[in-house]
This record gives structure tokens, sequence and C-alpha cells, in this order.
DNA sequence: CGTCGTATTGAGGAGGCTCAACTAAGGTGG
DNA sequence: CCACCTTAGTTGAGCCTCCTCAATACGACG
């Protein structure tokens, strides 16, 4: 299914084919397969890595405001972001959360336009306006392959609206699960990585707090999911579990 | 502000500099100016016309449906569309609007993801997958101004999910209007083209028909805006509008 | 001047929100 | 190691808004 280049999972020995910084995402033409691939070759990571900063930041660190000057955009290497603006009645909306091989750094006229901060701790590469701009011009399909992304990324912003639109609570957590359960391993796996606090999961889907520990709840209640710690979601009843997140 | 190229009203007598297919967008990077500018040059239209097919749809055809083999994007040149999905649960979401200027023709490995159906009558510029792929090899500055539109669209679906995700309905309702406004003559207009059909705004909201007509009719009854026939409105209180449309 | 799709209005019920009190977990300093 | 403190999560009661169902009005078009 998956171009599954050399994958090892071992720790960098000597000099492992360069991984980072890597960018995934459904294609936008036909090809063959149905899942994310990989959108950059080993030479266009060596590309963007050459002109990139890598950079660390723990959890909970914000790695911009909205309103300040958009000078890069950002790869995950590794770690999840969540990138959200708060509004004027209080209320925090969540936009999207980032995971490894994502994109983010979204601009309007120079100023970013949502907050960034690390919910885990994060590994990820700054790549400079200016840097973005000479990559483009010495590679342009480099150019292609984020225009890919940010088309995956729109996708994904359109699936967010769906979820929302649901007037369920119970519906659109077992949505988000579904979305944090295809993040990881390939969505085989009965085990989910919860990495955010309720509080975020709130904030995604519309919901207050209480909502959603409702809806969580009523998931375990029913025997559909159990949570393992505050991190983790375990599916008991997968067969139900999809009922709820595909329904819409 | 703007660049008002020579711009003329009348009808096309002989060669104005060719307009369309134009894509029209807020820049990422910054500029002087804050509303949306022409991405394309005169010459980068041309390369595009030559590359694409002028089609007329009229209103309520559907141009391409989800699930469909994705040949194709389009540039609007004069109309408007609506890009939806309908769900299992028999609702219908309407992602997005797409009006003259703007690009749309979203897929997912091959195949749209949305139908996208004629409001009114409109003229469109259909692309061909490979002709973009030549066009983007010819001319990477023209794919740049893709990338820095998709871009754009992005954002909107974003500001899209802050709308639905408010729980009133005169609000959302407001906050519609408000695009539309800001679609049609730079927002300087008290009176507002509204194409589409009340169950479309529905439908874009994530209402059901009746809250969106109850939400009206109270906008009219406190004297903030008045309807002059279905597709018109009128806008009598222009702070108090705003103050709703805004206050998200 | 009928007819179909769109729009309007009312009544009743469900679900989420707010407010409020309380519990659990994680981190820090003595 | 434990007391303390702070943040995150949980639960209940009552209100409010939107949804559903149902009946009716309007308007464009043939």
């Amino acid at each position: 299914m998956r171009k599954a280049s050399n994958r090892r999972s071992g720790g960098g020995t000597a000099a492992p084919a360069l991984r980072e910084p890597s960018l995934a995402a459904v294609p936008f033409l036909k090809f063959a397969g149905t899942g994310p691939i990989e959108l950059l070759s080993d030479a266009q990571r060596q590309q963007v890595r050459r002109r990139a900063v890598a950079r660390d930041f723990p959890a909970r660190t914000i790695v911009y405001r909205a309103g300040s000057s958009a000078d890069s955009v950002f790869v995950i290497g590794e770690g999840v972001v969540k990138s959200y603006r708060d509004l004027a009645s209080g209320r925090r909306r969540i936009a999207a959360f980032f995971f490894a091989r994502d994109l983010f750094g979204l601009a309007e006229s120079g100023y970013y336009v949502n907050t960034v901060q690390a919910i885990t701790p994060v590994r990820a590469y700054e790549i400079h306006v200016d840097a973005l701009t000479e990559l483009f011009a010495h590679d342009p399909d480099i150019e292609a392959q984020f225009l890919w992304k940010t088309v995956h990324v729109l996708r994904e912003a359109q699936h967010h609206n769906i979820i929302i639109g649901r007037r369920d609570a119970v519906g659109r957590v077992a949505m988000l699960l579904r979305l944090l359960r295809k993040q990881d391993s390939a969505g085989s796996n009965r085990n989910i990585p919860v990495p955010m606090s309720k509080s975020d999961i709130a904030d995604y889907l519309g919901l207050s707090l209480e909502a959603v520990v409702r809806a969580t709840r009523r998931l375990e209640r029913q025997g559909i999911v159990q949570f393992v710690g505050r991190h983790q979601v375990q599916i008991l009843d997968l067969r139900q579990f999809e009922a709820l997140a595909v329904a819409a």
C-alpha cells in the first residue's frame, strides 16, 4: 500500500537516511492506495532541512501568537500542537491539532491568524519565509508538495466542519477519537493516544467541558470505549464505535 | 488600495485586457493593503486561459458530484456555486460558497470530495489536471499563486468553523450576511445580494431552515436588517449589525 | 390560475449550556 | 515523605435555544 521507504524503528545509529523534515498527506491525484503518503523525496528533505532551523518546544510552550508577524512556517518532527483563536466572547476555538509530518504557520497579509501552542514536547523545523521563497525557486517540485499538503489541511478543516456540525456530543467525541486513531498506527489499533486535555477537546468540538465529560462517560457506560488514565482510550466495541463516528 | 486595472462595466467590445480567468485572495505575505488582491498577472491569465475550457452552467446545474473522478479544477468567471456533501443522516452540509475569481475542485486521491452545484448561472474555466501540471511546469510562479489561493480558501474554511461554532442562530446568520457583504463591492454597501436560498443558508450554517427564518425575522423585527425580495438584504442599523457579526 | 418548491409560523420536546459544588491528579517545598 | 496547592476532571439542577413535526402562506412559472 505505502511506499515504505527504508523504515527502521530503532534509534539513530549510523546516519539513517534523513527522515525529517517530513510531510505527509493524502494526495490530490489518483494513486495506488488510500492513506497518507510521504510527499518529499530524500533529496527534497535535505533541501528543506538545509534551510530550516530545528527547534524544541517543551509542552505548553507558545510557538507563536495570533497577530504577530508571520516570518516562518513550521514542519513538525515529533509531538502535537494546537492551533487556536480566542474569541471576544471569551471562548476558545481550536482550529486544528497538528502532529508529526504536519505543516503549520497559516498567515494572512504577513500575520499569523491563530496562536499555536505545544501540547506535548515538540521538535519542529522552522522555515523562514525567505528560505521558503528560495526553496520554491530552487525546486518548484517542493512548492508543489507544499501545495498538496495545504490541500490536505483544507480537507481536514472541512472534515472538522462536519464534525462540529453534528448536534450530539457523543457523536462528535467519537469522531474526534476516530481522527486520533487514524493519526496513530494506520488505524488498526484499539488503543488510542489522546495527548490533549478534555478541555482542549471541548474547544475543538465546540462543546463545553462538561458536555465532553458527559459524552465520554456515556461512551464508557455503554461499553464502547474506556479511558486508561487521562491520555489513552481503549476501544471495546469497535462496531458501535464506528457506527457512531461515521454516521455523521 | 486595489490594483484597479482598467475596469469597465459595459459589454466586451474591442478586446479589453483579458480579465479572466482571474484569481483573488488576501495574500500570505505582507503587502500594502488589507483586502483581497488579484493574484495573476495579465500574462499568467493568458497562460491559464489558453489551457482552460470556458463553460457555462445554468442555475441548479451540477458541476460535478462527490465521488466522481476529479479530472479538473475550476475558476469562476461569473456566478455563484455551492460545494456540499450529503451525510448519512440525510443532512446536507454546505462546505463553501464560491464566487467570481474563486478556485474550486478539491480532490482526494483523484476523486472529488464534495458535490458542486450552480446557484446562479455560472461561467467557469475548467482546467484539466494534465493542463494544470503543464501549467505549473511551464511557470512555477503560477503554481505559487494557486498555493496562495488555496491558503486563502483554507482561512475561509477556518472562518466558517468559527461561524458554526456559535450557538445563537442570529449571530450565525449575521456572520454569513457579513461574508456576503464583503464579497460584494468591497463592503461599503448597505445592500447585500443573497443569491442562495434560505435552505442553502441553513445547510451552510448548520441550522434548520426554520431556525434561519426565525433568526432573520428577529433581525428584521429589531430593525437591524430588512429583506428586499428573496435575494437581497438591506442593512438598516450597521452598528448593531457589526456588533452581532463580529462578536463571535 | 393551478402547482411545486420555498418560506413562515406555532407547539412541544431534547440536548447542551451555565452555575455551582466537589473530587482526583500532579507538582512543589518543607 | 508528606502537606499543600494548583490544575484537570466530574457530577447535579435548572434554563435556554434549537430541533422536529405539522399546518399554512407565498411566489415563480407554465
